[in-house]
DNA sequence: CGATAATTTCAGAAATTTCTGAAATTAATA
DNA sequence: TATTAATTTCAGAAATTTCTGAAATTATCG
């Protein structure tokens, strides 16, 4: 590897985080490279300045470009592939987001509804399909959020992100006032999409710690 | 294996998930097993549900505590532990996402810290570290946004939720009119509803491209 | 203390993932 | 169409991770 040592170590900590991510570490080191890249590289540039196997790198372009996290550029009279990552990093982010969804939440909430249909034999099978009527109610809340703030422009959700919590105190304040009209305990907000299965009632009080 | 068919299909989509979640297969396994279990389980009832060795148990519930995702539990007059899950699925959720930042996050933005004190000695490298100033200032925001939010109860934590982006909508909604007063276009979050201080400076304007 | 039970450790076996080099494929050019 | 360049594929090598069984450790009890 033959790097500025600037960039050798971000690129080495990038191959080094890799499995933490659900990358490999060529995935990592790759991607970090082009990151910090002012131009687009070609595979050879990569194999290069990585040291390692062009195979290797063909492989895990196709891996960056699986994750929509690399884009394909072309310079006139040239026909070879170049590759950069999105400038804006807000923009990185949100792929980042939709994928890992796709990759780690999906499936289990696919799983968990199919579970959800079929009928208990025993009452372990209830209890169980109890909690995993849980874990699905709340894999859903989560991820109505974040369909709903995904849409937002960058700027407005940098806006909610510096915002915080704070909403909620201003929320709770607002409906202490207005239930003060109403009824005594306030259940803040609609949207509440209609089809979380039955059965999750309360979070059963054991907080457990 | 032996266990319900309902609940076996469960611990077994963790097992294959596992991997993609940062664990390994026994260590998904053993939680999903624990998380659908009405009563704490010791290991030996582990070995004997999933069919696999005792230290390979023995490791996994280490790893498990390692998480914090799992509660040591002791009957009277018995003296091997009992492990458990935390009933509630929100309270899981804050562990796996602190959980998840410390092993995901916290290093990276180390590195850039460090990365980003030194010296760019070519151009290239001061290139490499504005790139990586951009992306450490997305993870700060991120990280702060989940440090304010991460202390809020259960239930404002939802009401936070199914609120979404409507907060934005809002906000804009409100600025607009503010700034009507004031000056022609509007860059949200200049002044806050009375008990709201104000939030951290700019979202850093250079979104690049 | 010695016996027994519960648990942990750890070297190496087994399984899985990553990586390479050689061959195959694709596509542009003469 | 043959030639050359760019890229991809894939079998197996190399590296890494996971898992096991045997031995060691820890803790309790008579």
């Amino acid at each position: 590897m033959n790097l500025p040592p600037l960039i050798q170590s971000f690129v080495l900590h990038f191959g080094e985080m890799g499995s933490r991510w659900g990358i490999n570490r060529t995935v990592g080191q790759i991607y970090a490279l082009l990151y910090v890249s002012p131009e687009p590289l070609c595979a050879d540039e990569i194999v290069e300045a990585l040291g390692i196997s062009r195979s290797n790198v063909s492989m895990s372009l196709r891996e960056l470009q699986a994750w929509n996290l690399v884009l394909l550029r072309h310079l006139p009279d040239d026909r070879r592939d170049f590759f950069t990552t999105p400038d804006d990093v807000w923009q990185i982010l949100r792929t980042l987001a939709e994928e890992r969804k796709k990759r780690e939440v999906d499936p289990t909430l696919s799983v968990l509804r199919e579970i959800l249909m079929q009928q208990p034999g025993s009452e372990k099978e209830r209890y169980a399909q109890q909690r995993m009527a849980q874990m699905h109610g709340l894999i859903e809340q989560l991820t109505n959020w974040y369909d709903d703030v995904k849409r937002l422009e960058t700027e407005r959700l940098a806006n909610l992100l510096s915002l915080g919590s704070k909403i909620s105190r201003l929320l709770e304040t607002k409906d202490r006032i207005v239930s003060l009209g109403r009824r005594s305990k306030a259940k803040a907000s609609g949207s509440q999409p209609a089809d979380i299965p039955p059965g999750d009632g309360e979070p059963d009080g054991g907080a457990a710690r």
